[in-house]
DNA sequence: AAGTGCGCACCGT
DNA sequence: ACGGTGCGCACTT
């Protein structure tokens, strides 16, 4: 019963600092959550969650920063070719997201999302979703609510969507000095949005620095588990294109795999990079595997700011900044 | 101090 | 040209 109340909260929140022109980012929603209706932040962030794996909220990488959206008001306009897509898109759409979600919940995703703005990973548009057959937002909302039954619209901005599992760390991180868990992790979600947020900065060496760096926020899946340190930032420091992306996600690859065969035409299709995690980690995979180079540039960057803040809200706290540093100095 | 409103620039279509 | 988005500032509570 609260869910639904959550997920209205939430969309409405989000409507509302889009109205005020304000970013709907995770520490604004749940700051405002907070207010209007006194739920912790923390649970804000798991129904925040919830949201975004039913694809009733869209999270979305804009201009380097982790933004959420209101799928059913998202819609693109004009989208003809995609259109056609869509329809295939919506059925791998379903089982994207299903499999997504089993795998999310086993955070199957590693955190290679690879994304990268030059290249236009953007390419997934797989999750994009008519916003037509939304009959109303409100009637939808309802309705979508028990089922996680994709139907985002999609957005047509340069984001990505990628993560679905966890917007924040789920349970251990918290400062120090926050004594509330609640506080604590919105801050912590917070925080790891800015740490990663922050990129925008590409390297002068990228090709295209863009001012929107979308890189992909995949993220939210682990905190800690996969990403492996080590290779990535030799990686970005390196301008070797290939493994990066690729060696990425076993897990993600298993999930995918399958529907990697159909995919590989979408991946071109639209710059809207809507996309479910699953989805958009095949198509990166199909992505880099036929074009046999990829973009570690970005990709790298995106990387390592992503685990840098995952680590950062993960645990130590102390290290926190450091992370960001550290990414900062990369950079 | 926090929330809000909005001008403005930017971007993609 | 148009619409969406979000920064940055000023205003309000």
């Amino acid at each position: 019963m609260s869910e639904s109340k959550y997920r209205e909260w939430i969309l409405d929140t989000i409507d509302s600092l889009r109205s005020r022109k304000a970013r709907p980012d995770l520490e604004r929603i749940c700051r405002m959550v907070r207010r209007r209706h006194g739920s912790e932040p923390d649970r804000t962030c798991a129904e925040l969650e919830k949201l975004i794996q039913e694809q009733t909220v869209l999270k979305v990488n804009y201009k380097g920063s982790i933004s959420y959206r209101n799928a059913a008001k998202v819609q693109r306009r004009s989208r003809k070719k995609d259109d056609v897509s869509l329809t295939t898109a919506a059925a791998r759409r379903s089982a994207a997201v299903e499999e997504a979600s089993h795998s999310d919940l086993s955070n199957g995703d590693s955190a290679f999302g690879a994304a990268d703005p030059d290249e236009d990973l953007e390419g997934d548009t797989s999750m994009t979703m008519d916003t037509d057959s939304n009959p109303d937002e409100e009637g939808a909302e309802e309705s979508r609510d028990g089922q996680d039954r994709p139907s985002p619209s999609h957005a047509r901005e340069d984001a990505s969507v990628r993560a679905v599992s966890a917007p924040c760390s789920p349970s251990g991180a918290q400062p120090g000095t926050g004594p509330s868990c609640s506080s604590g992790s919105a801050r912590d979600c917070a925080a790891s949005q800015k740490a990663s947020g922050r990129p925008n900065s590409l390297p002068p060496s990228s090709p295209r620095a863009l001012p929107h760096n979308d890189w992909a926020y995949d993220s939210a899946a682990s905190p800690v588990e996969h990403q492996h340190p080590g290779m990535q930032r030799d990686k970005a420091v390196d301008t070797k294109p290939d493994v990066p992306s690729r060696t990425a996600s076993p897990c993600a690859v298993n999930n995918v795999k399958k529907e990697a065969g159909h995919k590989v035409e979408d991946s071109g299709l639209s710059s809207d990079q809507l996309v479910p995690d699953s989805a958009a980690r095949l198509r990166d995979e199909v992505k880099n595997g036929s074009d046999g180079r990829s973009p570690a540039f970005s990709d790298n960057c995106t990387f390592k700011k992503i685990q840098v803040s995952y680590t950062a809200s993960d645990g130590s706290l102390l290290n926190g900044d450091k992370g960001e540093e550290i990414s900062v100095k990369k950079e």
